[in-house]
DNA sequence: GCCGTGGATGATAGCGATAACATCAACCAG
DNA sequence: CTGGTTGATGTTATCGCTATCATCCACGGC
C-alpha cells in the first residue's frame, strides 16, 4: 500500500521547493508561470491533494469542520433542518461532522466535547435539556455556538426558533372566525419551549377574542403511542364537547383526525406542523407550516458571522435570535 | 482570547515532562500512580483534551472521521440510514462527516475528493451515478469504501442493499393469492437498480403463477408532481382495467391512492415502501416494509471491517454484499 | 562491589503544511 | 558602476502529539 503524496513529492517531481507548491495552491501572486505550469502538472500526475490535517495543525484553526449535534435525526423536522445546515456551509467549504444525542443531555455533553478536541471551528447544536452551561463554556473558549429550534436557558447563545406563538395564534384564530366558540387543544409536555409558546398562541387568541380559557379543554400528551388519540377521545366525550380542536404538533394532529373520524363527528381540526397526506384525510384540516430547512440556513449563516470574528480575533457581539415565521395551510 | 491549553501546559502544571502526559491519557501501563495522579489532577484544573489534529497528523491515519455522502438527506429513508450509520460508528467513537449530493454526480466526486483530503478513515456513499471509478480509485488508495442502498457497478466495493426483488415479488404474490388476475404496475425509471429489481419481483410473481405479462399494465413513473396519480388514472381508466395495483415506491403508493378514490373503484392496492398514515387511507393497502436504519448500521459495521484490515496492513478480502429483508404489512 | 535487569521517565525526531525570514538574480536610477 | 528595489524562490522553525531510543535509579545475585 502506498501513502498518499506529499507536498515534498509533488514538490520535487516539479523540480522546485515545497513553498512554492504551497503558494501555488494558494493562489499566491508571487509565483512565476513557469512554475506554477510545473507544479499543477505534478499535482495532476500524482493525484495530490493537500493534507488538511496538517494544514489546519499549522494554522492552530480552520478545520473547515463545524459540529452538528441533533437530538433525533430520524425525525423529518430534524433531518431537514441538518439540509438546510448542510448547504448553507458546503457552500463555504466546509463540512458538517454529525452526532445525534437521542434527547440525552450526557451524550450531547460528551459530543461536544469530542468535537471541541477534534478542533472544529464551530457547533450548531439543538440542545436536548435546560442545562446549556457546557455551551457556554465551550463557547467562552473560543469555539462559536449557535442552538437550532430551542431558545438558549441563562446563556448568551445565539439562536434560530420557529415562531410558535403567532403559529398557534394564528391557527386557533382561524377556528374562532370560523364561527367555534369551544376550541380544544391538544398541547405537549410543559416543559419544552415549543409546548409552551403554542399553548401561549393559544390562549392569546381565545383573549383576544374575548373567549373563556377552559381548563377542561387542555390536555397535554406525551410520547406514548396513541396518547394523542386517547385524549382527544376523551375531550370529544366530555358532555358538551369542543367543537374545535387545536393540536401542537402532527402526532397530536394525527391522533385528533383519528378520534374524530373515530367517533363519527365533525369536530373542526387545526394543528401544528404539516405532514404528507394532510390532505387526503377526507376533513377539513389547517395546518401551520413552516419551512424547517430555513432553520438550518439561518443558524449555518449565524455560525458564519460567528467564525468570521473569530478568525479576526472577534468582538463577540450580543447574542442574537432568529424567528423563521409560519404560514397557515387549509386542506383540501 | 486564550489558547486551549495543550500537553506541554498540563505537563509544567504536573511537573513531568509531556511524553509522561501522553503515556497517561493512552493508560499506558509504564506510568507510576503517582504522576498518574498528578497529570489527571492538572488535566481537570486545566480543561485539557487532546488535540485530535495533531495526533491524527502524527500517526498518519485515525483521524476517528468517516465520510458519509447521502443523496438526499430530506429523504426519511435516507436519513434513517444515516441514523443507523451513526449510532454504529459512534459505539466506536468515530464521527461521520455529512456530505449531501443532491443525487449530483459531480458533486458527489467533489465531496469524496474533500473528504480524503481531510483523510477521513473510511467512506459510506449512496452512489448518485453509474460511473464509480472515483470510489474505486479511493478504495484503491487506501481509504476503505462502502456503498449503501445501491450496488456497486463494474467494481469491487462493499454493499448493502434492500432485498428489492423478494419484497416486490411478495407483495404481487399476495394480491394474487387475493384472486388478482391483472394487476398494474407503476415502476420506477428503468435506470435505477430498485426500479428494476422490484419489476424483476412483480414480473417473478406474474410468471410463477402462470399470469402473463401485459406491458399495457406496466408504467414507469418519474418524478414529476402528480405524475404517479395521472399514471394510475390511465390504468384504471383503460377498457379492461387492473383489478389491482402493485406500485414500486410510497411516493407511487400514494398517487395510486388518489386515482383510485378520484375514480371511486375498490382497486386493490399493494406498494414497496412503508409510509406515515398508511393505515388511515380507508382502504386495504398491503405494503413492503423494512429497516432503513438497518442499513446503515450494517454498512457502518462493514466499513469498521474494512478499517481494522486496513489498519492492520489490510488484506483486503473479496468484495461483500448484505442484503437488508422486507416484511409484508397489511393495512387496515 | 559490580553488573545485569527492569521499571519509570525524559530527550529527540518527525508527521505535512506554512508564516516569516533569507537569498538571489535582474534591473534601473543616479 | 554601484546601491537599492522588485520579484521569485528557498530555508528554517513550528503547530501538538507520539514512536523510538536513551537515560537513570533501585534492587538483588554472585
Amino acid at each position: 500500500m502506498h501513502q498518499p503524496p506529499t507536498m515534498r513529492d509533488v514538490a520535487e517531481r516539479a523540480g522546485v521547493s515545497p513553498m512554492t507548491v504551497s503558494r501555488v495552491l494558494h493562489d499566491s501572486p508571487a509565483v512565476s508561470a513557469e512554475a506554477k505550469t510545473r507544479v499543477l502538472a505534478a499535482v495532476n500526475e500524482l493525484g495530490y491533494h493537500r493534507n488538511e490535517v496538517a494544514r489546519s495543525l499549522r494554522l492552530g484553526r480552520d478545520t473547515g469542520l463545524v459540529g452538528l449535534v441533533i437530538t433525533n435525526l430520524a425525525n423529518p423536522f430534524y433531518s431537514q433542518l441538518a439540509v438546510g445546515v448542510e448547504s448553507v456551509l458546503a457552500e463555504h467549504g466546509i463540512r458538517a461532522v454529525l452526532g445525534n444525542s437521542g434527547e440525552d443531555v450526557e451524550r450531547e455533553r460528551q459530543m461536544i466535547r469530542d468535537l471541541v478536541a477534534r478542533r472544529v471551528d464551530g457547533i450548531i447544536v439543538v440542545p436536548a435539556g435546560n442545562d446549556q452551561s457546557h455551551l457556554e463554556t465551550v463557547r467562552l473558549r473560543g469555539t462559536p455556538v449557535v442552538l437550532g429550534a430551542r431558545p438558549p436557558d441563562g446563556v448568551p447563545l445565539d439562536c434560530v426558533l420557529v415562531d410558535d406563538f403567532t403559529g398557534a395564534r394564528a391557527a386557533t384564530v382561524r377556528l374562532i372566525d370560523a364561527g367555534h366558540q369551544r376550541i380544544g387543544f391538544l398541547g405537549l409536555p410543559p416543559a419544552t419551549w415549543t409546548g409552551s409558546e403554542r399553548f401561549r398562541g393559544y390562549c392569546a387568541a381565545l383573549d383576544a377574542a374575548g373567549l373563556p380559557l377552559d381548563d377542561r379543554y387542555v390536555r397535554r400528551v406525551g410520547r406514548g403511542h396513541g396518547a394523542a388519540e386517547r385524549a382527544a377521545a376523551e375531550l370529544l366525550g366530555l358532555r358538551k364537547p369542543p367543537t374545535a380542536l387545536f393540536s401542537a404538533n402532527n402526532r397530536n394532529t394525527i391522533g385528533a383526525f383519528r378520534a374524530i373520524r373515530a367517533a363519527g363527528v365533525d369536530t373542526a381540526l387545526a394543528g401544528f406542523d404539516d405532514f404528507e397526506l394532510a390532505d387526503t384525510l377526507g376533513l377539513p384540516l389547517t395546518v401551520v407550516s413552516y419551512d424547517a430547512a430555513e432553520i438550518g440556513r439561518q443558524a449555518g449563516r449565524l455560525l458564519l458571522d460567528r467564525m468570521l470574528d473569530a478568525a479576526d480575533g472577534g468582538a463577540d457581539g450580543p447574542p442574537r435570535r432568529m424567528i423563521v415565521p409560519t404560514t397557515l395551510i387549509d386542506y383540501p
